[in-house]
DNA sequence: GCCGTTTTCGGCCCGACTGTTTTCAGTCG
């Protein structure tokens, strides 16, 4: 069993735990663990088969689960996740989608009303069945029914970063109108530099937090108002989007920035070492707790009297010491302040206790970009103005990688119109402009494996990307088969999009990564992050596989335009929330060297 | 269910907002 399906199946206990009302810290636990074994870069299976390794070697599993988890590799089954299913419908989880409904209000409705659908739901808040339960009303019946088409969609909508970024400079300016912000930073998984956005976040500090508020309100994408209250506001834009503001004083601005940018386990780290020396972290600031002072409320009791009223004065009794800035609070801690596109706990803690964290890469240490198409397949502009743009932007070096025969919806190229296109670059070549242009091509991995072009044409080329386009439903095996084969052959450069990844159009394939990089570490072969948004092929935990295997990443655009080679951006961000640092990244070198990489000749 | 330089039990991040309640539970981020 993959790492993406054990994961997946220990959500979906979590997800069955939490709808029967089981203790919260016992359904975190399988959260926990389901998301660190889907942040591994290395097979689980392997770990297991392993003598010298143990899985509870990994923070978050014990041996309970160690055991579900060794019994899941073997069989792919699991008793307590049957059983789980058979008590809960399936169906059933789809009513926790709905805003407002968590498992308790859904686990009502199925209890009292047996709801099993989200049709069901829709009639029995349509027959007023809904409001006479305890805890329910009229507005939560209303509020059901209009959360119900946000349910009904199969996927929670995420939308790519680069979309968000246009709302986001959108809404930055539409806040900032008409005066009175003083500082405004969008935070959130966008901040991170997460491939998709789920929602908006904006820490404000300002004057008059009502006036910003009202900004919101009246924004023209807005269409509905969640939740507003003196410091925090939710809107739904018309796109379906949500965005949340907040309105924070100035000595709470970097506390809030760094509550709000997250992500949740890295807060969840943060407060924890905060903990341990005797201060507490919340988005207002960093707060020294009395010694001898108690934690309140810490269990659910019924003397929530006395437990409110401690809690109360406990919080009248902390000093503020810090939270202006990010620099601020990180500084009471100790720990460097970390990139946002890091913040995610998984390494930053560990590197920071190591010493320095690493520079990350930049935009600015990209000097070349090694996928690229034109009009002679599917580009949209021509060879000459490619170069051109790519001149612009100030890159030393650009490979022209057009599609090959294989390709034919894309007009792919033959061995003769590729020496005919790779005669015409040598001519460029010879009129030297300040960028070198190498002879290039994307060789189509054929669906009974091999290469769509043979291998004296390819022997010609400067740089060969290979990529599979057909053949997408074969099993896991097979493709993974074909494409290290790929990189077996000593033509080929770097594999293309190796997992071809494009959201909402067709089921991604599967591919062991970790093979494919294991290949290509022992043939001295790199493997490219395809930087363009709507093809998240590479994402930033197969960058950190292949930072694992010692490859270096090849980021590029795959631009079908010249405004595709603006997307460098967003392949960066990427390779920054792995951990990527200038030398991890093969196209930052110059092409002298990077061609003593894959071993080109002169 | 996990975890430990407060260690094998008793914690587990923390607060705003809403709708339902007469003091709080549930949800969300």
């Amino acid at each position: 069993m993959q790492n993406a399906e054990i994961a997946a199946a220990l959500d979906e206990i979590a997800d069955l735990l939490e709808f029967q009302g089981a203790n919260a810290f016992r359904v975190r636990a399988y959260r926990n663990a389901g998301r660190t074994i889907h942040d591994l870069t290395e097979p689980l299976e392997r770990i297991a088969a392993d003598s010298d390794r143990k899985l509870t070697d990994f923070s978050g599993i014990g041996a309970d689960l160690a055991e579900k988890i060794t019994t899941l590799i073997h069989t792919g089954k699991l008793e307590m996740l049957e059983e789980l299913r058979a008590q809960v419908p399936e169906s059933v989880l789809a009513l926790m989608r709905i805003p407002g409904l968590g498992p308790k209000k859904a686990a009502a409705l199925f209890k009292q009303l047996g709801i099993k659908t989200l049709d069901e739901l829709r009639a029995a808040c349509e027959q007023h069945q809904v409001r006479e339960l305890k805890g329910f009303g009229e507005k939560t019946e209303a509020a059901i029914l209009a959360g119900m088409s946000f349910a009904a969609s199969p996927e929670v909508q995420r939308i790519y970063w680069a979309d968000a970024d246009v709302i986001v400079q959108a809404l930055v300016e539409q806040l900032r109108s008409g005066g009175g912000v003083r500082q405004i930073e969008p935070a959130g998984s966008y901040r991170r530099g997460r491939e998709t956005v789920g929602d908006l976040d904006f820490v404000v500090e300002a004057g008059d937090g009502a006036a910003v508020m009202n900004r919101l309100a009246e924004y023209p994408e807005t269409s509905a108002v969640i939740g507003r209250g003196d410091t925090k506001m939710s809107v739904r834009l018309k796109t379906g989007l949500q965005v949340d503001l907040r309105i924070v004083p100035h000595k709470s601005f970097g506390a809030a920035l760094v509550y709000f940018t997250g992500s949740k386990q890295h807060n969840i780290v943060l407060r924890g070492l905060a903990k341990q020396r005797g201060l507490r972290i919340n988005e207002y600031g960093v707060f020294r707790v009395p010694p001898g002072s108690k934690k309140a409320g810490a269990d659910k009791e019924k003397d929530s009297d006395d437990a409110a009223g401690e809690a109360a004065k406990e919080a009248a009794q902390l000093e503020y010491i810090a939270g202006r800035t990010e620099k601020d609070v990180y500084d009471t801690l100790d720990l460097p302040v970390f990139p946002p596109e890091m913040r995610e706990a998984r390494s930053e803690f560990d590197w920071a206790a190591a010493g320095p964290l690493p520079k990350l890469v930049e935009l600015s240490d990209m000097v070349g970009d090694l996928h690229l198409h034109t009009t002679a397949t599917d580009g949209k502009a021509s060879l000459e103005e490619m170069i051109a743009a790519a001149h612009e932007r100030g890159l030393k070096y650009i490979a022209i990688t057009d599609h090959s025969k294989r390709v034919s919806m894309a007009n792919g190229m033959d061995g003769d119109r590729l020496r005919a296109q790779w005669r015409e670059i040598d001519a460029i070549n010879r009129r030297s402009r300040g960028i070198q242009v190498l002879k290039g091509v994307e060789v189509d991995i054929l669906e009974r494996g091999g290469l769509d072009l043979p291998d004296d044409v390819l022997a010609e080329a400067d740089w060969v990307v290979a990529s599979v386009h057909y053949g997408q439903n074969q099993p896991s095996e097979q493709i993974t088969r074909r494409i290290i084969e790929a990189i077996e052959n000593p033509n080929v450069s770097a594999i293309a999009h190796p997992t071809g990844r494009i959201i909402g159009r067709r089921k991604p394939y599967e591919v062991d990564l970790d093979a494919v990089f294991a290949a290509a570490r022992r043939c001295g072969k790199l493997m490219e992050l395809n930087a363009n948004p709507a093809r998240l092929d590479l994402d930033d935990l197969h960058c950190a596989a292949a930072k694992r295997h010692g490859i270096p990443i090849v980021i590029s655009t795959d631009a079908h335009s010249t405004a595709g080679l603006e997307v460098m951006r967003y392949g960066i961000l990427q390779a920054r929330r792995a951990g990527l640092t200038k030398a991890d990244v093969a196209n930052t070198r110059p092409w002298a060297t990077l061609k003593g990489l894959i071993g080109r000749k002169g």
